[in-house]
Formats: C-alpha cells, structure tokens, sequence
DNA sequence: CCAGGGAGTGGGAGCGCTCTCAGCGTTGCC
DNA sequence: GGCAACGCTGAGAGCGCTCCCACTCCCTGG
C-alpha cells in the first residue's frame, strides 16, 4: 500500500468528497442561495458579493454536482442517440462517425451531452426502454430504425421529445405528425444521377438497388423510375449495400442485357462491386458502360478505378439538423398550448415530387421533418 | 389521434411527473425502503412483501430516478468516451465506429451508458475538463490524444479512472503508470507485413509512413526497419494516411529508386492511392511491385485492385478491451489498500522486441496496458 | 418625516433515492 | 418458560442543489 496517499485531515479530501455549495457560500460568507445565484449566472446579486463567490469558487475549484441539480430542475442536458442494428453497414461505412459529428457539434454548442446507445438484441432493447423512460436524457436521436421498430413508440411513452434519422417506413409512419425525420434527399439524388447518364445519350440504364426494406433504398429506386417511367425491368437488380451485392447484382444484370450502357448503383460500396465485375466482363467504364453511385464516400468514391461520379450527401449536416430539430422540438413541447397555430394545415405529403424543405419549418407549434438536398459529383466514372 | 391510449385518471399522468419509490410504496402497503430493497434486487424481502411491490411497479410502471440514486450511491453508470481531433481521419475510416462499438458492447454488458465527447478546440477542452470533473461519470476512455495532451492530466486531476486508447508518445507517458492504454502491436504487425514481403524473395522494399508526430505511425517504422536494419533510407517516404498522401508519397519513392519492387504502406487508405500511381507509372501489382497495406479496412482493402494484402488489427476488440481495463481499473481503485501486490516489479518497458500481454495484466492492484495481436491477411497485392 | 416600493439576501422546504439503525415478531436454546 | 439471537421492516436522516418566500435595507415620493 505504497502510493496511498496520506489521508487528509477532516473535510475537503482531495479525490474524496467534492466542494459543495454550502462550502462555497460559507467561505465566502454568504447563503446557499447566493452561491447558487452566482454560480448560475449571478443576476441580481451585488458585485461585491458576487466576486467573493467567484473567489472561493475558483480557490476551492468548486464544479456543481450536476446530479443534484437534475433532481431539481428536471433537465439532463443529455441527449440518447441510439442506434439499431450496429451490425449493419453503419459500422463499415463513414457515415455513422459523420453523423454523430454533426450532431455532436450542434449539442456541444447547446450544452448538452450525448449519450450513445446501440441496440443489437431483444434486451438492449428494454436496456434503451429503460433508460429513456428513465428521465436519464431530455431527448433522444433514433437511427437506422428496423421496419415497425419499437423505439419510436418508447420515445413516445417516456412523454420524450425524439427525431428520427432517415424516413420511417412502415404503414402509418408518414401520417404521423410526431415522427420527425430528417433524411437526405434520396429520390431527388437518384433522379440526378440516372438524369446526368441520360443527358450522356445512354439508353440502356441499369440500376442496382440497396435492400428495398430500407426506405433509402426504395426511395432512390423511385428516383430511378421518374427518370425512366417506362424502364425495363429486366435492368433493376437489387443489391444490399456492399460491395459484393453489388458486383452479384451487376453479374445478372450484365447476363440479362449484355447490352446494357449505364447502371446507377444506390451506393458506392456496391459501384465499386459493379466496377470490378465489369472490368472482369472487359467492358470498359465509362466508354462501354457509364457508372454513378452514391453517397460520395471519400475513402471508396474517390480511389475506384476510374473514380466514382456519385451523388454526395452531406451526412454531417444531417446530423446537425437533427440535433436542431430536436432542440426546437423540446422547445415546442415546453411553451406547447398558447401559439394558436391554425389548426387547419392539410397533413401534406411531404413526400410529392420535388418539394424539400430546406430548414426546419414549424407545424403546430413543433418543428417538421427536413429534407436535406444532394447534389452530383462528377469523376470519371460516367 | 386514434391510437391514443385513454388517459389514466389521476396522479400518474401522462408526459407530468413519473411515479416515485414512494407511490410504489404506497400502493404495495410498505415503506419506502422495502420498495427500494425488492427495486435493487430484493434481498432480505419476504416473497409476498416482493410480490406486492414487484406488482405496483409493474402496474405504475415505475423506472427509478438516476439522478436521486446517483446523489446518493455516488456512482452513475456512465463513461465518458473523449476522441480528440475528430477532425482527423477518424471520421473518414470506420475505426471509429468499430471502436466505439466495441466499447458499447463491453460497457452496456456491465449496465454503463457512454457519453461521447468531441475535443476540437481550446474551449471544449474546457467543457471536457468540467465534466470530467463533475463528477458526471465514473470513467473517461480517451482516444487520439494529441502530442501532449491535457486530457490525461486533467482525467488524473479529477479523480476519475480513466484507460486511453493509441500508444500516447510523449515524453515520460512511457514510464507513467497511472497511464493504461490500449493499443495494437503496430510494430510487430509491421514486421508480419515486411517479413512476408521479404519472403516473396523482394529486395528493394519500400515503405510509406504515417505522419510520424503520431506513434503508430512510428511503430511501424519500426516494425519496418526492425526486419531491414540497414534499410536505403531513400526507400523511406512520409505520407499522411490519405489516399491522396499515399499516392505522393509513392510518386517520390518512384523517382528516388525507380527499381523498387514491394512497398509496405502503413495504412490501407495510402496503399490505394499507391497502388494507383503505380499502375499510372505501367507497373503492374503484384508482379513487379508487391504491395502491403495496414488496418484491413474491409471497404477499402476488399476492393481494391488488385485487392489489398494487408495487417488486420482487431478494432472492436481494442475498444472492448479499453472498456474492460477500464472496469477493473475502477475495481482496484475502490479496492485500494489491502492487495499485498509485491512492490518489487520493475517497470519494465512493455515495448521491448516481442512480450506484448494478450489479456489485462496487473499491477499494484490495477491493470496494465494492453498490446492486441495483428495479423496478415494475404489477398493478391503481395 | 414616514409609508411604499424595489432590490438583494437568507431561510427552508423539498427533488427521489439509499442506508443506517431501531423496533418488532419469531425462533431456538438453555 | 425465559431470554438471546436473528430476520424483516419502517422511520428518518441526509445526498447537493434550486427555488419560493419572507425579510431587511435603502431609496423615493407624498
């Protein structure tokens, strides 16, 4: 028992029991109550006093116990991010890292911390119900949501504020006014990419899918099909978002319509795939064949060979807007019941063709989903 | 709003306040106390006094407030995750996610929450600062310290066990042992990459390193030269990590020593954009170059072409491990004292040539740093 | 010169929980 | 049969903080 530091006399042992408040007022010879004032911005308390506490805050290195003040007042000033299905392409691609920076930046500005929670099983699940019916955090980022997942529902129940990231997409969803979302916009990027390969005078224009029990996946297929209302359907192969799947998917798609002059892939781990079985097929991109992706990764769309023309979202700020939303969310919830929001407001589809919402709008009192736009990055590829 | 449940009489509402030990109590005709005994897992409760309460929790659906406990208990079962610089290619690489699942993974398992935390400049050092020393967590992870970091100082500071994931390079962290880290064998991964390399009967091998301010960039320079002690030194190039780094970085090497056949570069990222301006330049991989990636970034490593041979380091089980330490690190701490640890133990410097732990070691009383194996995983580029 | 403010301060009541300790009913043993 | 011992339960004291409210000054206006 050597490095045992000696123990201190009586009250104020160093990694032992913390300054408090009390210790605080009573060395600088005021109330509690003061101290707090002080500590707590110090409006309405005299200047003399208030440097005296300053003073004895600074000597003692006084942090307030956030865990009382929460008892009190109720806020965390935490935020649950939470996470389904860690197992998923999340963890291989960037976009998770990207995301949390983003909502990360926004929530340090507002002073709030995040907590991040996956759930992989059946008891995680309850673990995160747990949690958020908890009182632990003010609010709650949901993502990668399973088909009908539960998690919004928690949220729900636990009366916390929560925005999701990415459409939902079971039945219901959509017409449910407290589900807020923020997604990118997939259909109007899908419509870019098979659009820039149409200008290019291609006319066999495959595409190769994400899973379509994803609504990323769906809605960039529907993109596709604006484009190309009267497409083949021999020229759609569903892939699943890696780059395997989407090389298989490329195989069929080459042995179906060995003519094909074009394929937008939902993603640019599958591009790569497709890449690599159309050179193996000696076609050559982009004389032969015109490839687009999406998402823009840096780390594959960039160094593929040839490089990747893809549609780029900017994940980050996705983050950030959700993060936004849900600030103005509990906002909403705390002032809710005076603004005599005009109760009429038909529940539009926000979904109709173009129409994107470019910053958080408001509906009754709360804010509503967002759109975020995308844009075609052009490389070699096509 | 169809599905809305029918709002339960009184008391118990909805989204207001939550019920407490006390109501439960109430309800199950006990004392306070009994309830809070049968809610923290019921010893010393006769059956049917724990029957009574476990139904009045279940039928108020009470969830215990953490804040109260944590006043009380002094424990808050939540870790801090602080990744420093998350600028960097952290956030371009999925490491970061494989980490930090890693982490969720161990943590949730013994009921902790992690709270992220992103360091970018002087003033969320501050807010780290405070928090940590806020007594908020039990614990602090810290990732990608820079050179000297005040991170660890200011964790040391604030009492708080804390376990850092990298190597930290700095002088006299070495010898420090109050700082646990995690980190994988860089150097001995390097000589798995170089050794093979030589194996394939290469004689002019080269090497790109990281940005050499940061230690596993070092590390496996010294991998590189511990199988080439009298290495041409010209066959040394710094890049950055970047694909983009890479690629410059094999340009020079090129023009240095055009006969170069193999080249070990110190990431998966510079090895793609090697292998592109080596296939610029008409040299074909592996035949006349060979070449060694590091990381076995799957998105990355997979597919390029041809596709990376490379050192596989297992991500996730780094963080799960860093969590682990963390964990023990804490037991120690609370059990400080008694463990008759043999003072003696030199402290050995756990960087000599091979001797790297394979599961957390201990020291006086607390656990010691931890170096994970590596691996070569041979695809067709060597 | 005194009532009537307003500003600044302190006292004290909790927030919801844990934990110590005393009290009580049972049982076992002499 | 009496007493010690044991097991279970409840009362109550805080944990550190905020916030309401009462109180004291001191300044102003009548």
């Amino acid at each position: 028992m050597p490095e045992q530091p000696p123990r201190p006399t009586v009250e104020a042992d160093p990694a032992g029991s913390r300054p408090t408040l009390e210790s605080v007022a009573e060395r600088a010879g005021v109330s509690r109550a003061t101290a707090s004032r002080v500590v707590n911005g110090g409006a309405g308390v005299r200047e003399a006093l208030r440097r005296k506490v300053e003073k004895a805050v600074e000597e003692l290195g006084y942090v307030p116990n956030l865990a009382a003040r929460t008892l009190v007042t109720r806020r965390n000033h935490a935020v649950a991010v939470v996470v389904a299905e860690p197992g998923s392409r999340l963890f291989s691609d960037p976009f998770f890292a990207q995301h949390l920076r983003g909502i990360g930046r926004e929530l340090s500005a507002a002073d709030n911390q995040m907590v991040l929670m996956m759930v992989e099983d059946q008891h995680d699940y309850e673990r995160v119900g747990r949690y958020l019916a908890g009182g632990h955090v003010d609010g709650a980022l949901l993502f990668s949501l399973h088909q009908p997942d539960p998690l919004p529902e928690m949220a729900r129940r636990s009366g916390l504020p929560f925005v999701v990231g990415g459409r939902p997409g079971w039945p219901g969803a959509e017409s449910d006014r407290d589900l807020v979302y923020v997604d990118s916009d997939n259909r109007g990027g899908a419509r870019l990419a098979v659009g820039h390969l149409r200008a290019l005078g291609r006319t066999a224009i495959a595409t190769i899918t994400g899973p379509l029990d994803q609504t990323s996946a769906l809605d960039r297929l529907d993109g596709y099909r604006d484009v190309l209302p009267d497409g083949d359907p021999a020229l759609v192969a569903e892939g699943d978002f890696t780059p395997d799947g989407g090389g298989r998917a490329m195989a069929e798609l080459l042995a179906r319509r060995p003519g094909l002059d074009a394929v937008f892939a939902a993603s640019d781990a599958m591009a790569s795939g497709a890449l690599r079985v159309l050179r193996d097929a000696g076609r050559r991109v982009p004389e032969d064949v015109a490839v687009v992706g999406f998402d823009d990764v840096e780390s594959i769309a960039a160094w593929t060979e040839p490089p990747l023309t893809t549609v780029r979202q900017d994940i980050e700020e996705m983050g950030r807007l959700m993060a936004r939303l849900l600030l103005l969310r509990r906002l909403a919830e705390a002032g809710a019941g005076a603004p005599g929001g005009t109760a009429a407001s038909t529940p539009a589809d926000p979904f109709a063709p173009g129409p994107f919402a470019s910053g958080p709008g408001r509906r009754t009192g709360g804010p509503t989903s967002v759109i975020t736009p995308t844009r075609l990055v052009r490389r070699a590829s096509a």
